[in-house]
DNA sequence: CAGTATCCTCGCAGATACTG
DNA sequence: CAGTATCTGCGAGGATACTG
């Protein structure tokens, strides 16, 4: 009999890992966050409107909030100066997940709910028209597929070889 | 006393909400995930490649191989007539992700690791050149800012008044 | 209203052993 | 090598009660 059945092994957490998408996943690979960014992109900054639009329970919500704020997503700021009760709001590196979130948002628009429907979640409100898929291309204008990336490891991400 | 001490209340499934986020997040919304799929973006195709590039235990990656098959994402197939193993690939849906992957990665590329830092992890082959940031453009081709967007609730998102 | 503290129940990740 | 089965224990997520 082992010894190590005994010794407890924990998460391997994310955090020390230098990869990009590893810090990614660490700041928002988690369910609520992802839900609570999104609102934040609707607007909504208070406590209870986060609870009431996600439905996550309070203390489920206070700790997301709290690390979405120490991950420099949002910042909370008390409103007016009895600090009745404060606010949550997009820092620029939060307003900086657009791209990533939009991009989320029409893949399943697309693949999810399929391609008949036509792409509802963001639109631009100048023209009132849905904002065109995203397209990833070169320096050189071109677009790209997967086939013509190479993706490096990175610093800290393990070297995969296929 | 309260006899709902003793109710067990499950955690809230996010499949069966209509929302695009909802569904992403349920899809690829765990740490493991995001990293599997990036692992399949770079060529990654065996279970044990995958295990070492990841170090994740085989449980752990076993079932999150079989929820990304479940989602469409990676197929498998087993490999020559033996059978002796099998190999994920990614399907289209897999390798739509591209472009939410690629935003997330330019994302922590400049708000993690610094502005100084080059972007260094999705290169394009032919010309070894980064490939610049996503940019979000309406129909008319002009940049657009989280400002300048109405995010609508979709089917399921309740509807959040800021 | 905006949280915090406490308690409770699984869910999920890790290790190990086992099968083909 | 490619997984599956089982065990274990933390800890995420839910409810409730409480504070300011």
């Amino acid at each position: 009999m082992s010894l190590k059945r005994f010794l407890f092994m924990p998460r391997t957490p994310l955090n020390h890992v230098l990869c990009g998408w590893a810090q990614a996943a660490a700041a928002i690979g988690d369910q609520w966050s992802i839900l609570i960014v999104r609102d934040a992109f609707k607007g909504v900054k208070t406590f209870s409107a986060f609870q009431k639009s996600i439905g996550v329970s309070k203390g489920v919500l206070s700790r997301r909030l709290e690390h979405l704020v120490a991950s420099g997503i949002l910042a909370k700021a008390p409103v007016g100066l009895g600090a009745s009760h404060s606010e949550y709001s997009l820092t620029p590196k939060g307003k900086a997940l657009l791209p990533a979130m939009l991009a989320l948002a029409q893949w399943s628009d697309k693949w999810v709910f399929g391609e008949g429907n036509e792409p509802y979640v963001v639109v631009d409100a100048l023209n009132q028209a849905p904002v065109p898929p995203l397209e990833v291309r070169a320096q050189d204008g071109r677009r790209v597929e997967l086939e013509d990336l190479t993706i490096l490891p990175g610093p800290g991400c393990p070297k995969s070889e296929p």
